[in-house]
DNA sequence: CATTGATATGAATCCTACG
DNA sequence: ACGTAGGATTCATATCAAT
């Protein structure tokens, strides 16, 4: 990031993508959101039952000839993508059914590999005026790594929590930007006619960067990564060809206020500090001889020079123990076992690992 | 249909798909549901937090070398079933994040239209036990006719009566197949690693087949599509390489006892006499000079000697005069005037036209 | 019999740091 | 690069046993 941080870090440049990104240094930026357009295949003009027009994406940079052009077009904006990526970067790509086969098709060949495709469920879509199909409800993300071995960021404890102790799923419930988060121009026509939600948006960036990250929009339009961006703490690279996009997304972004909570810093990501018996005993926080107990003190076992614990019968690691215990195949021995704390009761085991890098100032990852 | 019915209707054939499907006669079903392997590129064992295994799939038939190898696969039997397709048919393929890219992809390559991708949203998905990604809870079906401009089934106010008088979305909710619906064989295992529930595949059927109609399915499994297809009284071609599914599909269609009833027969879906105004003329059911009222009368129109009417204006299609009169773009005619019932106070126009249909006996479609 | 609780299981691309 | 050990991680529903 730091090569790059004074040219382009917070700002929108007008242009093509493909060509603006080939200006760019390789292995950049931490994440790439890609809202392309959507090669709808409308023909004439589409009215509602009453005879109203219906005005859905019928811009100028919408229209591409057939699906040879749109793929080669596809190819070319990715492949700098994947260039501009760091190795463990991860990208999103959004679409719609006229689209997203092409994109996913492209982005396997290309050797991104699908984390998942999440699907934006949207409650208050658009109705088939027709009764010709059902209802298209919905639009398609794809959430890709670089490669298949790359440890990409997902903050799940984050996404739990905000899913009220539930882990996420695919498939996300967000309405459609309307009110007054869409933008209007001055005769109240909507600005863009794709606008996104703020809240996909935000569970996007949320899920997948860390705080300070590099997010990449190469299809800018009205800046609803780069207001999220800022709103979260993370930085955003924006490109786009329209001027008059430009100009509402800066009014727009800086009008944002940040905020910068322990949500949005992922406190809840944080894991206990990596401490090893091994260690503990070397500091004389534990010595060898001394006991361990279940919760309730209903078993024990005793502590090895090596760190490891025996019930009488076999010497095991802690996890091993306790899952042994628990006629278990695996379990976590530092959330199991719990130690006599100078007679005034028992104290967790995984509590010692904290008094040690207090103390001590190590341990952290 | 008549071609193929003594050899191929509701029987399920040992082979491979490609192979059988191309001794059938060109343009001969009515739909297409296919349920084809996902190529999951998964390996080792995945253990859920309590240790114990979890059994996927893992058959041979899901085993493929590379993309290449999979989309061979697929281009040919997608190429199968398009020829084998009347015109107006249509095909669902489903499948999930690791296959439905290339499935697409190839499909619009192939000429196929796309009329929906449908959501199938699972409430009760396998959970991500690692906490690495999203919890993938949904699967995806392709909807296609097979070419854009072909006239494909849509039972589109049946779908709207299923779903509480609201016009059916693009995602569907509908748990996975579990309980007594899930076959199970002499040991109590699942028989197929991947049953479809029967609730998928009755709105699949219902959605876009009239009675009647021949379904094929070329990855037949288990029998979902034949089991509800006899249930809606369709008709089902099967092909499966695997006696052991074969043996427990034939069983459990068997035991399926047809629902014929007005869904399943899409009285709902009954338009009005196609009886034009001209004709109710013809037939002395109107007159020239006559006048026809809005429904509070406070409009009134003459009837002229071509079958249009007059406001004292304009003389205008009973269509454009409502459109006129309600300051719309377009409107039914049929549903907005009224007409003088022999003194006993006004009845609606379109009951002229089922009136005409009761006495002549003509008028459907 | 009704209710509660324990157990089983389903199309899954399911870890990572260290030596 | 590869093996090894440490240690982090699950949701809805059906079935069946226990009260």
């Amino acid at each position: 990031m730091k090569d790059i941080v004074n040219i382009y870090i917070d700002r929108i440049f007008k242009g093509n993508c493909i060509d603006e990104m080939k200006k760019m240094p390789s292995e950049s930026v931490d994440m790439v959101f890609a809202d392309p357009p959507y090669f709808m295949q409308t023909d004439g003009v589409l009215r509602r039952t009453d005879g109203t027009k219906f005005s859905g994406v019928e811009d100028r940079w919408d229209k591409f000839s057939d699906f040879a052009e749109y793929d080669k077009f596809t190819t070319e904006w990715l492949s700098e993508c994947r260039r501009v990526m760091k190795k463990d970067a991860s990208i999103w790509v959004i679409g719609s059914f006229q689209n997203i086969y092409r994109l996913g098709y492209i982005m396997q060949n290309m050797g991104f590999w699908i984390l998942n495709d999440v699907i934006w469920s949207k409650p208050n879509a658009v109705p088939n005026f027709g009764g010709t199909r059902f209802q298209n409800s919905h639009e398609t993300l794809l959430w890709c790594a670089k490669t298949k071995d790359a440890k990409y960021s997902f903050n799940y404890k984050t996404m739990k929590y905000l899913n009220n102790g539930k882990q996420e799923k695919s498939v996300w419930n967000i309405g459609i930007c309307i009110g007054h988060e869409r933008l209007k121009d001055e005769n109240g026509n909507k600005v863009h006619s794709t606008q996104k939600p703020e809240k996909l948006l935000y569970k996007v960036i949320m899920s997948s960067t860390k705080p300070g990250d590099v997010i990449l929009d190469p299809f800018f339009g009205t800046g609803t990564t780069g207001a999220m961006a800022k709103a979260t703490g993370r930085h955003f690279i924006g490109f786009e060809m329209e001027e008059k996009y430009i100009k509402y997304a800066q009014k727009r972004i800086e009008s944002i206020n940040p905020v910068i909570d322990d949500i949005t810093n992922l406190k809840l990501e944080v894991k206990p500090p990596k401490v090893s018996m091994s260690r503990l005993l070397e500091f004389g926080y534990l010595r060898p001889g001394q006991k361990l107990y279940s919760k309730d003190k209903s078993k024990e076992v005793v502590i090895t020079a090596s760190g490891h614990v025996s019930d009488g019968k076999e010497e095991l690691s802690i996890h091993k123990m306790s899952a042994k215990m628990l006629g278990l195949m695996n379990h976590n021995g530092w959330d199991y076992f719990w130690v006599e704390n100078k007679g005034e009761g028992l104290m967790p085991l995984n509590s010692l690992r904290y008094k040690y890098q207090k103390e001590r100032g190590e341990g952290q990852e």
